[in-house]
DNA sequence: TTAAACTTTCAAAAAGTTTTGAAAGTTTAA
DNA sequence: TTAAACTTTCAAAACTTTTTGAAAGTTTAA
């Protein structure tokens, strides 16, 4: 295969990936041509090889630099931004575990909270269901912040060696 | 809060958290409605519930089933179908976890295997760049595919307690 | 059989999301 | 200053996804 198919289907592969989790499919195909650029590419570049507008490459690189994974790029004697994607795919991953849990799981623990006082008969079977899902829900929800909390802290050996030593 | 009230926001919260995930919202409010019903429910009482047409209920319980967290359930004497959430959060998370492992992790370990054999010099920088990103994804999606597998076969209790411990 | 009770399908409509590109805004060099 | 080079914005258009509801299909009881 030659490189240049190589790449497309690899950001035509991360564009399928990206949009089956909720983030626009162009978006992620931004990211993945940064990700096997071995340079920063400037806008101009990024709109050609994508064949996207100005609009939707600008706006896609404001998001993808708000997500934290993508540097706008200063080259001394050059007038344009230049872009680089963050290339350690697991900074990548912890860096998105980061905002998903800030903008996702924080607001959905902050609701259950406010569920648990729920006035009315405790014996009552529709009281009982909803409060023991809720907790439940809690539990879990409680579990999985902690957790994202030490893989954020956590590096990256220890998610390719000792994890898997570990929970064998 | 009203025990109404209270399954109404609950019902709100997990659409909007399944609406970030790339789960039609529809589909999220029909779980979350039978997540805190202590009975099965009709699609009549579905459609009611949610306000929502006849199609759209068929739809989305059928997705749910064939995600594997809701089943159809016949009560003796009825002429009905009643349909029932999976309870055990835990359970679920593992059910969904199995499904996008199987819809989208393993096509796009399929591909990144594909795009090992790129013709071309190793030395050039283009190149160089391509395979070593690719490397690094397919070690991480590794990782992540067995971890996934461990996560399926672990127990709760497991979740709970042992790996928080564990990985402190 | 028949017909009532119920479920599924699917084309069209509605709703939601993304993309475009021209205009407005900003920065820089001369 | 000015104007060229560049970035950002945003309303309208294009596209995608979801929803509707009526019709077709299926099952059951009599």
């Amino acid at each position: 295969m030659e490189l240049k198919e190589a790449k497309e289907q690899f950001i035509h592969a991360w564009g399928t990936l990206g949009s089956n989790w909720g983030i626009n499919k162009t978006m992620a195909q931004v990211h993945a041509l940064l990700l096997v650029s071995p340079d920063p590419l400037s806008a101009e570049e990024i709109m050609a090889e994508l064949n996207i507008s100005r609009g939707n490459a600008n706006m896609n690189l404001r998001d993808l630099i708000e997500w934290g994974i993508v540097n706008k790029i200063h080259k001394s004697g050059e007038r344009k931004e230049f872009f680089s994607a963050e290339k350690d795919i697991w900074e990548v991953a912890k860096q998105i575990a980061k905002e998903r849990k800030k903008r996702e799981l924080e607001p959905v623990m902050k609701v259950l909270n406010q569920l648990q006082n729920v006035e009315g008969d405790v014996n009552e079977k529709d009281h009982k269901a909803f409060t023991e899902t809720i907790s439940n829900i809690q539990k879990f929800a409680n579990n999985a912040d902690s957790t994202i909390d030490k893989l954020i802290k956590a590096d990256e050996n220890w998610f390719l060696s000792s994890f898997m030593k570990l929970i064998r």
